[in-house]
DNA sequence: CTTGCCTCTGACGTATGGGTCAGGGGTTAG
DNA sequence: CTAACCCCTGACCCATACGTCAGAGGCAAG
């Protein structure tokens, strides 16, 4: 498969495939004679668990840092907690990255409730929650 | 008073008040004769004023909008929802800051939700509130 | 053989709020 | 007069996850 095909199949662009290629999360994949990267369907694979990710806000770097264990995982679920896919361990990609989502989340709600102060007390702060 | 005292009086660097002239939230100062910028009291509360909305996450951009009266606001308070000073009023810059806000809270909330559901079940999400 | 689509590499653009030079000139104290 | 510090403009840098373009070459169909 060559790299327009992956990246359709993986619901992605060419352009994307490289980028992951050129910050180590994708492998450099074979190529034809003429230079051409071909795909196997286990590489559309490790896209679509890399996309994943992305997705649940980790970033190129987190990625990076378990490059190794990417084509591991289903897509569906992360090792869980202790386990030996050792992403998600304390301390891991997924852990810190969830301390810097709680991080954000308060900040923002704290600006979010200063600004409303600001503009009128009789909009109170709007929560999510029931 | 040249920039750089302006700037350390505003809590600020020359750098920062240089920006905010180019992007129009400052107007043009006076110059003296060699083409150095000259800054008054007013100006500096101006920049002070400015600083505190950006901080509030409004973007310069926000305040470009409103900036013939960002001189009027008093840095403590901004005018009340329908007052006289528009930049306040439904469809302004504040109130689309805080739907902005509201989402975004809204957006990295679920993201670290899924994310935490794929760690570890055991761990549930965190409220900031009680 | 040509047409048209695909791929290659490398480089620049995107938004944000400034930071950090670089090269030149102003200002003030000694 | 000169050192030391300040200011001027213009230009590039940061991080993010790619989009877009440019010029050149590959590949399958008619």
């Amino acid at each position: 498969m060559r790299i327009g095909d992956a990246a359709a199949a993986a619901g992605t662009t060419p352009r994307a495939l490289r980028f992951y290629e050129q910050n180590g999360l994708l492998p450099p994949p074979r190529r034809t004679a003429t230079g051409q990267r071909e795909y196997t369907e286990r590489e559309v694979a490790r896209v679509r668990v890399i996309r994943g990710l992305l997705a649940l806000g980790l970033s190129v770097a987190d990625l990076r840092e378990c490059r190794d264990r990417l084509d591991l995982l289903d897509g569906d679920a992360l090792p869980p907690y202790g386990g030996p896919g050792a992403c998600a361990r304390p301390s891991g990609v997924a852990d810190r990255r969830l301390a810097a989502l709680d991080d954000e989340i308060a900040r923002l709600t704290r600006l979010r409730d200063r600004l409303a102060a600001r503009i009128d007390t009789r909009t109170p702060p709007v929560r999510t929650g029931p």
